[in-house]
DNA sequence: GGTTGCTTCTACAGCTACTGTAGATGTTAT
DNA sequence: ATAACATCTACAGTAGCTGTAGAAGCAACC
């Protein structure tokens, strides 16, 4: 068994974000030692690494639940975990696309910048073009009603 | 001019956000009409385009604030502008790498998960092995070259 | 056995970046 | 003139943490 601290930096997490997790029910309610401490299995790591690898990803806390429901009910269809990993793979390839512009006028202006002023500036025009282009099909999960 | 509704419209941002990037003075302080209604221009739309836009990036708005000062300030040393927008390009490269690698995991994801039960969908598993080689990588990924 | 020092406990406040609501007032169309 | 809608201020609430206070557990050294 694990104290919460062995967990947290087993899976790179703050020590508050697991008794959070386990308040809020995404974890299950840890086992206590005599002196009242949390206790730890490998599985518990697992699912918090799981948990803190989809929050990396993108996942709001939500979809995640769902997703752990899906694998506590291994005879459900695959479908919602599938429509799931699919919006954020959406989400995925916008942001690249529009990173890479932003890195290309980064670029553009650090070159300009080698012994000069930055009075021509483009960094709002570029990419608000592009925002307008992104925002009008899709929106972000997380800012979601 | 433009109304804040017409702002919000055009940028597919609610009302309420744009009085509050006014507040935290993201956005200037906009000039009122006789009735106080809040007046903007194109270029008050254009930077809110590109707030939101840097937002669905991922960047806090203190990198944004950052990234306006370069064209708020054309006038301020080149070291400066140079410093914060190096910056800022590391960042986005790191950003870039990451999503890449995500992007893969997530169309395996897909993959694996095709007319499948959660029995033998690999959504879960995949997530949580990534999470390991994800943490195993992690002063690999923050290394600079 | 006592003391130091670290960890963990609960409980709650604070943070970021919004989002919603109430109630009043401005504006526009019929 | 009245209805319908937009906007105003002010404030409360949300997600997902993160920090802090103050007490208690625990391990090590003297």
């Amino acid at each position: 068994m694990f104290t919460i601290g062995h967990v947290a930096r087993a899976t790179d997490c703050k020590v508050q974000t697991i008794r959070y997790y386990e308040q809020i029910g995404l974890l299950p309610q840890a086992p206590r030692s005599e002196g009242n401490r949390r206790l730890y299995a490998q599985a518990d790591i697992d699912r918090l690494a799981f948990i803190r690898h989809a929050r990396e990803l993108g996942f709001p806390l939500d979809a995640i639940r769902e997703l752990l429901s899906l694998s506590d009910d291994p005879n459900q269809s695959c479908a919602a975990a599938d429509a799931i990993a699919r919006r954020q793979l959406d989400q995925v390839e916008r942001r690249i696309t529009g990173l890479v512009s932003l890195k290309t006028e980064l670029m553009r202006m650090i070159e300009q910048c080698r012994g000069g002023k930055i009075s021509d500036c483009r960094v709002i025009e570029v990419l608000s073009d592009h925002a307008q282009c992104v925002t009008e099909n899709h929106q972000m999960t997380e800012a979601k009603p």
